[in-house]
DNA sequence: CTACATCTTAAAGTAAACTTTAAGTCAATG
DNA sequence: CATTGACTTAAAGTTTACTTTAAGATGTAG
C-alpha cells in the first residue's frame, strides 16, 4: 500500500506540512516520488515515522534525528554508532522519567495542599503556626515551607 | 538571608537573565526591590521558584505559571482554580510519563537490536527471513518490522 | 477533457523561551 | 572617594520547530 503525505497525515496526526518540513530537513532519505514529483509513502516508510516520533517524543532535535537516519542509511558499518546513540537516548530518557517523578510527587503534595485549603476554606491551615507535622501525611514533609 | 539575581541563579542552576525574563514576564510578583532598584530574593521567594521550576519541568507555558502565580497572589479566594490547575497539571504529568514508558520500550527494543546485530555484525539477522520469532525476547514482540 | 481536491516548492511568518547587547547605575572594597 | 564587579533596563537577536502563503503542478472522477 501507497499513501500521499495527506493520507500519512491523517494516520499518525500531523500536519502534512509538518511532515514536508522533515523530509526538507532530511529526516526522510528513504522516499521515493512519484513520476510527478508527488511523495509516495511505503509502509516502511510507516516505521520509519513511529521511529522519528519516539526519538522526538523523547526530545532529540530533529539535526540528531537526522544524524540517526543517516546513520542508519549508511547501514551495517555504522551499528556501533546506532548503538551508542540509542542508549544514550535510552539514559536520557530513563532520567528524565526519573525527574517527572519527581515532580509528581510534588504536585501530588500540592493537590492535598489545596484539597485541605479547600475544605478549611483558607490556606492559612498550613501556616508553620498552624501546622502540627503529625496531622501530615508523611510523604508530604518534604514539602513543608514550599510555596 | 537576602540574595541577588546572581547568587539565585548559581544556586538554582539558571542564567540570571532568565530569572531577569521571569520577573519581565509577571512570574515573580512578589519580589522586592533595594531601594537603589536591584532585586531582593528572599528563602521564601526561592520556594516559589522551586514551584516555577516545577511547572516549567513538566511542560507548562510561561503565560500559564504567570496565571497560577497571579491566583495565588489573590489568596484564599483562588483556591479553587488553583487546585484544579494543578490537578490538571498532574493529569498531564502522568499521562506524559506514560508514553514516556512506551517510548522507553521501543528504545529497550532498539537496544537489543543494536546490541544483537553488532555482535552478527549485520543488522539482517533482524530481517524477516532470518528471524525466528522464539529467538526474539517476548517484551519485543510488538516492535518487530520496526526501523 | 475539464473540474477540483490535493499535491509541489521557496520563502516568509510565527511562537516560545530565552540570550545578548549597550548604556548606564549600584554597592562593596581598599 | 575611586575602582570594580554585579546590577539595571529596553531592545534587538537567536534557536527550534513548525506553519502559512503564493503560485503553480498533479492526478482522479465525471
Amino acid at each position: 500500500m501507497i499513501y500521499t503525505v495527506g493520507e500519512v497525515a491523517k494516520q499518525l496526526n500531523v500536519a502534512a506540512s509538518t511532515l514536508r518540513y522533515y523530509d526538507k530537513e532530511g529526516l526522510l532519505p528513504f522516499l521515493e516520488r512519484s513520476g510527478g514529483g508527488m511523495r509516495m509513502f511505503k509502509e516502511e516508510d510507516l516505521s520509519w515515522l513511529k521511529t522519528i516520533e519516539c526519538l522526538k517524543k523523547t526530545g532529540m532535535p530533529i539535526k540528531d534525528i537526522k544524524h540517526f537516519i543517516d546513520c542508519c542509511m549508511k547501514g551495517d558499518s555504522k551499528i556501533d554508532e546506532r548503538l551508542s546513540i540509542i542508549e544514550s537516548q535510552r539514559d536520557a530518557v530513563i532520567k528524565k522519567m526519573e525527574e517527572m517523578q519527581e515532580m509528581l510527587d510534588m504536585l501530588n503534595f500540592k493537590v492535598w495542599y489545596y484539597e485541605t485549603a479547600k475544605e478549611a476554606g483558607t490556606c492559612s491551615i498550613h501556616d508553620p503556626d498552624n501546622v502540627q507535622l503529625g496531622n501530615i501525611p508523611k510523604e508530604y514533609h518534604k514539602f513543608i515551607n514550599e510555596k
